[in-house]
DNA sequence: CCAATAGTGTCTATCAGACAATATTAC
DNA sequence: GTAATATTGTCTGATAGACACTATTGG
């Protein structure tokens, strides 16, 4: 036993942002090419540092949020979870906590700021192919694409992808393209409509593109779904890259 | 522009174990009486600094386990969230990692080892009365029983209450003392028993207590429930004390 | 007219909850 | 026998998914 006083180690905290959006009805992660050294040349989460010993994590993120990805707002910022393994970061202890955000469908690719190198990339090929990322950043991607997935059926997440009024077929692309499944129009329809509150009417209005025109909605005040949006069915294309086993755990059955 | 170069600030990183138990029908939360200030006197979860500066999170998590809680394994261990407000804890600024553990029925009030002062609780009493809690502990509670509740719905988490063989309404019990509800034994039964590889029969044996005698279980290789144990019927009494949004989001309907 | 999408109605297998009935122990 | 719990069976209302059908636009 020491008897000198005993001081508890320090370590440096970072945030770092899992942005996702839909452009051309499928999932998209923003990440930023690396131009410094560690993983020079690779892409990473946008994320930093603490600005300074007191600022708030929360405020932090949103902080990264404006400077690296350029979003001064999104409809949904919550925390994911963290990652501070010892050897994840060369340049010493780095925890690094993990914010899921939701950005509405197209914003366009990001521009000015300090998000230079910033660009969508499909999920899909970021978690399935040999594209380069930096420190443990694929797997905080894939620990948040299975977060929206997840939620998606339990909450009112899925309106987070959307404009400010959206059709009931637009919600549905934001279910199919996330969870990479077909659903019925019919029956989707139906079951948004019946979880009274998920969406409200927004104004009489109508839009049009291809067929008869379609109603608009706005998120309502229902952020819980009783009950879920049921993932399990007719999937109609397996889609690949659909491994995400969230917790290092069994089978799912049935 | 300070021309100086830039160092991010530090901060200190600590474990805290929200560690979950029955007894006596009831949920119940370690909770260890601080010897030393800053709260002294007050109630805290067990947990600590990290030991040294590359210890892994995990691994602290499971030191504090052992040092604090006198629990050498337990049956179910995973990270629950994070807390990093700037003036949490009078000592600087301090992010905390909490766990989630829970502990099969019954362990003994614990003893021996540091664990001195460490005691159960009710959860129930924890969440609702006035019994000081240090730190921002009593929120960190709420967040791991509403976690317990959410993950009781959609996975085998609920085994992790029972001893290794456990009677079906011994594992009823689990869900009615977490959930604060009333469930049919014979429609839990069943359903349980549809679930094919959440439980599955343990040795012909049967124990005896009061009635005819019950098949003993243990629990199965499914870790994912599909579809989930429904939590929305019979509530007897709504038990206090569930204001629990992780996230500064919106409100439950439906 | 046709193509395409929006929206409604209907059928059926399945399921959750209510609850009767039977089985097996202790007393 | 009674009391107590375990286990099985049955009924009924609700629901998810399949899918026919109508509505409304553009061309």
């Amino acid at each position: 036993m020491s008897v000198e006083p005993w001081e508890p180690p320090s370590v440096l905290l970072a945030v770092d942002l899992v942005i996702l959006t839909l452009r051309s009805a499928r999932l998209h992660v923003l990440l930023i090419e690396r131009g410094v050294e560690p993983y020079r040349g690779s892409f990473a989460l946008p994320g930093g540092f603490l600005s300074h010993g007191d600022e708030d994590i929360f405020v932090a993120a949103r902080r990264e949020l404006s400077e690296e990805a350029g979003l001064a707002d999104v409809p949904h910022l919550e925390m994911l979870s963290v990652y501070g393994e010892p050897g994840r970061d060369p340049r010493g202890r780095v925890i690094s906590v993990a914010y899921l955000a939701i950005a509405p469908r197209l914003p366009e690719p990001v521009a000015g700021t300090d998000a230079a190198g910033a660009c969508w990339k499909p999920v899909e090929d970021v978690l399935s192919s040999g594209l380069k990322l930096a420190f443990d950043h694929r797997r905080i991607i894939a620990d948040g694409v299975e977060c929206a997935r997840v939620k998606l059926e339990h909450s009112a997440l899925a309106t987070a992808f959307c404009a400010d009024t959206f059709t009931i077929s637009e919600l549905q692309q934001v279910y199919e393209a996330v969870w990479g499944v077909r659903l019925d129009p019919r029956n989707f329809y139906r079951k948004v409509q019946n979880a009274r509150g998920f969406i409200v009417p927004a104004g009489p209005m109508r839009r049009t593109e291809n067929g008869r025109p379609a109603r608009l909605f706005k998120p309502g005040p229902l952020q819980v779904l009783y009950p879920p949006m049921a993932r399990s069915a007719q999937s109609v294309s397996a889609p690949p890259g659909d491994s995400t086993a969230q917790n290092p755990e069994g089978g799912v059955l049935s």
